[in-house]
DNA sequence: GCAAATTCGCGCACAAACGAGCACAAAACG
DNA sequence: CGTTTTGTGCTCGTTTGTGCGCGAATTTGC
């Protein structure tokens, strides 16, 4: 009505700004606060959620961010689409023969990978994740490599200058990497360019090239691009997937399996 | 104390909290603790558990450790003479200043050395043992640098080629290693040829060298000769130690700390 | 090794919160 | 001027979180 109303945006502003304030705040606080129904209160938490600049929790929102819970996000990831990751996991793992040498990022649904490859024979494992590791030391039947470097905490896995360098000394017959995001228009995304320039290096150490993700990544977009799609030899993901998308994906000559 | 009313996840990350604080906590305290019914804490108990995030016991939860099977030599050795080499632990990491470059070998006793490190300030740790990187990546305080290369399962640790390029690349403040045995005659040793020589390496890479070990290993002999006594600035064991080999380890111009 | 006491998991009930659809008003646009 | 777009609020059927009770399972104590 007049002066004190505020247009959409600012609120939302606002929003955020109380909520990381506060730590949390609750739908009907922040009706009151703002003098509107609790109706408009959720839309606009819904949209805050959507770009991640807060998380939606039953009665509220609260910060994006948690403060001191020491949640590794990589195991909060795998929880993420478990179903289609285990089903991209085992698809993955058929296309591998015994013997082979495989370069083996470790994001959440290469552990997926990992999990499967307690069939196979003799294979030689590079990995850079401390999880990857983990997951195939059970199983105790093949060769593994792990690449040296800084740890990062939140990601369990090594970065850095010097496992780029020790990267380079090794060749591979089969390439696996996740990704963050990808479109058919900008390629495949990684989190921050950092990975994305690691990653890069991953490419550039063998021959074949499989790109696993499940199909929600396609919505998605990310701040880093690794690579075009075309640089793709064979995209596994899950029946999810968009038809429309995946023929343009078949067109830019990337195989393409969706279980 | 100060909880008008929280929201589910909240509370949950706050439990998740608790027990990384205090190791182990009941449903019960819990329950008192929100002032929610204990099946609510139950049912948060659960859903943080199958996130991995605590583990489930009956009547409570313990701190989520996702380590490690128990048939491993390494996991298995930390309990043979374990007072002595927490003991031993505790003193060497008194000689070590907030700020250093550490390079920490990951045997039984360096592993009790990663324990008490988390007092400390601003470290750079590297080191080649996986457990010592799953010890202090708990403590969070610390750069850590982990080598790469081939992963020997009964270790849990890097070795290999790879490892000791990676390794020439770096230059530290302490060195700090474990034996298989020591004597004043046949010098430290360790198992295979092949750990002595890595272990060599080790050695080039920083001024001063610390070797930290039980006194049982003063009665053994090894293999493979990894140096003299003489090469060893510093050497922490337990107050088993034989009080004559003890003063001809000094005559060695050896720095002698039993504790 | 058995009995008692906890503790657990499941189903049900209830209240709060939610999302979707619809209606209305104000602004934007041609 | 009419039409479209956008923001808002309402209603209603559905989902989610919570607590309680009961039978089953697990510890604990002797």
């Amino acid at each position: 009505m007049t002066h004190s109303e505020l247009m959409t945006l600012e609120r939302q502003e606002q929003i955020v700004q109380l909520v990381n304030q506060a730590g949390r705040i609750t739908v009907s606080e922040l009706s009151a606060h703002f003098g509107v129904s609790e109706t408009t209160i959720r839309r606009d938490l819904a949209a805050l959620a959507a770009r991640n600049l807060v998380r939606r929790t039953h009665g509220g929102v609260m910060r994006a961010v948690p403060v001191a819970t020491s949640e590794i996000p990589i195991l909060q990831r795998q929880n993420e689409h478990a179903a289609e990751k285990e089903r991209i996991g085992a698809a993955t793992a058929e296309l591998i023969r015994d013997g082979e040498t495989l370069l083996l990022a470790g994001g959440s649904t290469g552990l997926a990978v990992a999990r499967h490859l307690n069939h196979h024979q003799n294979l030689t494992i590079i990995t850079e994740s401390l999880l990857v590791v983990h997951e195939l030391l059970r199983q105790e039947h093949h060769r593994l490599i792990l690449l040296g470097g800084t740890v990062a905490p939140e990601e369990l896995a090594v970065r850095g200058t010097l496992a780029r360098q020790m990267l380079e000394q090794l060749c591979v017959d089969k390439v696996i990497i996740g990704a963050r995001a990808v479109s058919v228009e900008r390629g495949v995304s990684a989190e921050t360019p950092e990975e994305a320039e690691f990653l890069r290096t991953f490419l550039e150490r063998g021959e074949h090239t499989i790109l696993v993700t499940d199909s929600s990544k396609f919505h998605l977009s990310a701040l880093a691009r690794l690579c075009s799609l075309s640089a793709i030899n064979t995209l596994v993901t899950d029946r999810g997937l968009d038809e429309e998308i995946a023929r343009q994906v078949q067109e830019l000559g990337v195989y393409l399996i969706t279980v």
